[in-house]
DNA sequence: GCTCAGAATGTGACCGTACACATCCTCGAC
DNA sequence: GTCGAGGATGTGTACGGTCACATTCTGAGC
């Protein structure tokens, strides 16, 4: 407490101590060439006694460059946006970047661009979005930002600037693949309607009963979690006019599961059930589930990759999609 | 692109544009109270009109207030940091401050000094540990911290700048629950041995044996991972010398589960399973799984109200743990 | 019409660093 | 011994804000 109010060291601090002149110490710093390893030995001995930091506001101040990507992100504990942001953070780590992650809690346009003010009133250097409401477009457009940017999401609108796995395709996939097992009457539990992956997902969906002439029906809108799963299943269940499902992710896929054990149906001989995302668990829920991968860690990577080619002057390239792959497992059946 | 070289407007140019001095913006900027409605209004016309944003390196060096609070966090896409990462986002935001979040990707303890490194170069004002490791304590003390701390662990290190929920605590309620249902047998599979919580739960876990004068046995060293639940199971299942397994959390439970039903061992009829963390998705296992909730959101808020009050200058106060709670769902049972 | 308090606004200095440039040192070549 | 090249080191300035203080404006009271 007594030494409390006391400035941090500056970087003259360090000089004097060692006596030489600051910007030997900032030369010291910043690894520069000329300089002798006497006077280099002396200022770094000064620095850990002292134990003098540099101060990054100081030096974003005057280069202004943060070194730092930031990432605007919702719902960063569900599984997706997680293991997304761990790649990125690892590829930025590698390239000498740092992250400042800003979550918004809510979708609405005024959280979303107030995330991205901050963001930017940081100096980062580039912004990834993986919000996924459709809103964040036009906080975009309205924010005017010049740093390159990239949206983790499959919307069409804006391909320079996107970069996902193709939902559609997944949605597809995961559909064809009931259809495959003769299935006809396939219900879809979806996401919340302003989540772009969720929109993306029905989309597939509807695509692919149409294209084999199917009934589509009008999906479930459920809200990503188990919880949701399990009571629209019990409901659901009432009147088995169907014989699989496509749910939206693995959590209410996993909430399905539980309704069916509860209400007696057997999966996959009476039912099938298909999730999305792949998380870890499913492979371990019962039955182990049938869903679809998507490598988020591949995303980040990605991302960050191209990021940095944007930061080094590149041009913006198009958008490439990453395929999902399904994962056969155990609650997806033919048709009795 | 014509535009983009050209430096971001500072408050110099919001000045000038709007026939005012610098410092009357800055004024604006802080809605100090004497100015002129006005002239307020004129000078955030023109700071709309051409973007203006404040920069945050400047004010940060001028102030040495950063408005930011550091999270040092590992592993933040389990279900539990992330969670608590949530709340202290939300709780910090209501405070007017924002969160710098840093993850380390490994526990040793080069990365927790240059993460804790990192942070305070960023001149937070206080930092939030997450990083279940025990050489967390080292570079902390290594590294004269001077801004108010705070670990969410449980360790009795350092009471007065720790905050968590009980583990001990915890893993003795689960370990009582298998007991009262008859259980003398009880295994133990852990989390990874350098993880404070992992060690914590497993002391419980010994403790509460030992009171009980059961016979301890040597955990199982696991991962936190599903698969490793159920590899393991696998293999332990081979000798059924056992009645009931606490597992140290949800995830290895639920794969433990998974190898009962292959091995044909019924939950709870011939096999009690009890988790640890009560994730949402843990409602609706098969069986549902017993387990031990934590408030993760809690604790952050709790968090950041002791940081807060730290910064407004108060002493920081001695640990308060926080009481775990046992949940009973139905993959425990009385011994047959 | 003058005075004066208080509101409104402006000026200078500084925060800690990096860059551009100036200066000093060292040493080999003549 | 002098010179010059290039390595090593030092000095001024700018980055974009805020703070302390100075100055100007405004309107009420006499």
């Amino acid at each position: 407490m007594e030494q409390d109010r006391v400035r941090a060291p500056n970087i003259r601090d360090v000089a004097r101590l060692a006596g030489v002149s600051y910007q030997t110490v900032s030369r010291v710093l910043n690894d520069s060439p000329s300089i002798r390893p006497a006077t280099k030995q002396r200022v770094l001995d000064v620095i850990n006694e002292v134990g003098y930091r540099p101060n990054q506001a100081a030096r974003a101040l005057v280069t202004s460059r943060s070194r730092t990507i930031g990432v605007l992100s919702a719902q960063s504990s569900h599984y997706g946006p997680s293991t997304s942001i761990s790649a990125i953070e690892i590829a930025a780590r590698e390239a000498g970047y740092r992250l400042s992650i800003t979550n918004i809690s809510s979708g609405d346009y005024a959280s979303i661009k107030s995330g991205l003010d901050y963001l930017l009133s940081q100096s980062v250097e580039a912004i990834i979005v993986m919000a996924p409401q459709v809103r964040v477009f036009d906080a975009i457009d309205d924010l005017m930002i010049t740093v390159p940017f990239l949206t983790l999401e499959s919307t069409g609108r804006d391909p320079r600037h996107s970069l996902s796995v193709d939902q559609v395709a997944g949605a597809r996939l995961a559909t064809r693949h009931l259809i495959d097992l003769g299935h006809t009457e396939i219900l879809h539990i979806s996401g919340p309607q302003d989540w772009i992956e969720a929109d993306a997902r029905m989309r597939g969906y509807l695509q692919e009963l149409d294209e084999a002439d199917l009934r589509t029906r009008a999906p479930v809108l459920g809200d990503w979690t188990a919880h949701f799963g399990y009571y629209a299943g019990l409901e659901l269940l009432r009147f088995r006019d169907f014989t699989a499902v496509f749910c939206g992710n693995d959590q209410m896929a996993l909430g399905l599961l539980h309704a069916c054990r509860e209400m007696g149906v057997d999966v996959p001989g009476d039912m099938s059930i298909v999730g999305f995302d792949d998380i870890p668990e499913a492979a371990h829920f019962f039955p182990p589930l049938t869903t679809v991968r998507q490598n988020f860690a591949e995303v980040g990577r990605r991302a960050i990759s191209h990021i940095l080619s944007e930061l080094r002057g590149d041009e913006p390239t198009v958008h490439e999609q990453l395929t999902p792959e399904l994962v056969v497992r155990e609650s997806s059946g033919r048709l009795a």
